[in-house]
DNA sequence: GGGAGATGATTAACATGTTAAGTTCTTTTC
DNA sequence: GAAAAGAACTTAACATGTTAATCATCTCCC
């Protein structure tokens, strides 16, 4: 019945009162996707400032580079490019076509899809920021080491795929013991 | 007319209109963010059907299971240790007490703190979530294997250490260039 | 060829992420 | 010892995540 603690050990033991807390789980700052998040909250951290210099989020940022990656999209596949659900997407590229970055048209065959593509002032502001992205990854490319960056973004995938054919854990059956 | 592009790297030289794209960047789909991103999210996917059917999200969770690893602690030092940001953590908190989940009080010594732990019913519903759970963990870790598992934490550990005495990316200098 | 069902995209509704302001209490400083 | 500076939340405001519902179009099938 330990009474554990926090991400650097440091704590002073309590143990008074309450229902006595039983042994709980995997240590909570250890779980996986805490681990994930907080490794990505540390490489974002480094890019949202300079992205923030250009009034871009981090989202509006991901857009942009996959539509200058192709000539045009439709947004279906705009969303799977840049790993967002259809209502963000939707809102964003509503407020970027306002800000004329990028432009958008109703495919020729099929009427309910739109395709989207980036505009020259679009263009513009990508070349405006990638300098300073490239930079700051490079730095951090340097500072990990390019080799175990490459291991790491490799576990990654690996852990993606293995996931994806998982069952969706639907729950009914595993939370039969109330 | 497609010029489309995937995931996979494969992509077709563009060579019509506009200003003419310049090699553009690390390829988007392999950049570390995104990498991350779409990890997490592949883990996540397995945990959220299960913590929906108690009627929390993701966040909650952490919350809770954060408390339940104390006896009591004040909101900062939950804030950290849960990972998240005062604003999400004060809405959330505020939530969990209407829901008669967690207990808060003012700290003695210092009015402007405030502690906060879980109530019994608290673990009650942390002891009815936890063996799915549990359960998901145990399959995604046997699915990638446990001493994978181990390396690509360390790893994830290790980039967030190096990356948190980096600096921010001030951008000033860095986007002299245009 | 017209209606049922499928599909692409958006809207709605609520929760969180993110930064900036505001509140309240505490500590510093003169 | 009171004003100023700092600390710990909390609120505000806006953007995104997430699921469900809606709208428009399209496909299929009778």
């Amino acid at each position: 019945m330990v009474r554990k603690r926090s991400l650097d050990g440091s704590r002073p033991g309590q143990t008074e009162a309450g229902p006595s807390r039983r042994a709980p789980m995997r240590e909570f700052s250890r779980s996986l996707p805490m681990s994930l998040l907080r490794a990505r909250e540390a490489v974002m951290r480094q890019f949202r400032p300079s992205l923030r210099n250009h009034g871009l989020t981090e989202q509006q940022w991901r857009i942009l580079r996959a539509l200058s990656s192709v000539d045009e999209i439709e947004v279906t596949e705009l969303a799977r490019l840049a790993f967002l659900l259809g209502p963000s997407l939707s809102r964003i590229l509503r407020d970027l076509e306002a800000r004329q970055l990028i432009e958008r048209k109703a495919a020729e065959t099929d009427l309910r899809r739109a395709v989207v593509s980036i505009s020259a002032k679009g263009l513009k502001l990508i070349e405006a920021v990638a300098p300073t992205s490239e930079a700051i990854y490079a730095a951090i490319t340097k500072r990990f080491g390019a080799r175990r960056l490459a291991e790491l973004q490799e576990m990654l995938t690996a852990l993606e795929g293995d996931l994806s054919d998982m069952a969706s854990g639907d729950d009914a059956e595993l939370d039969a013991n109330e």
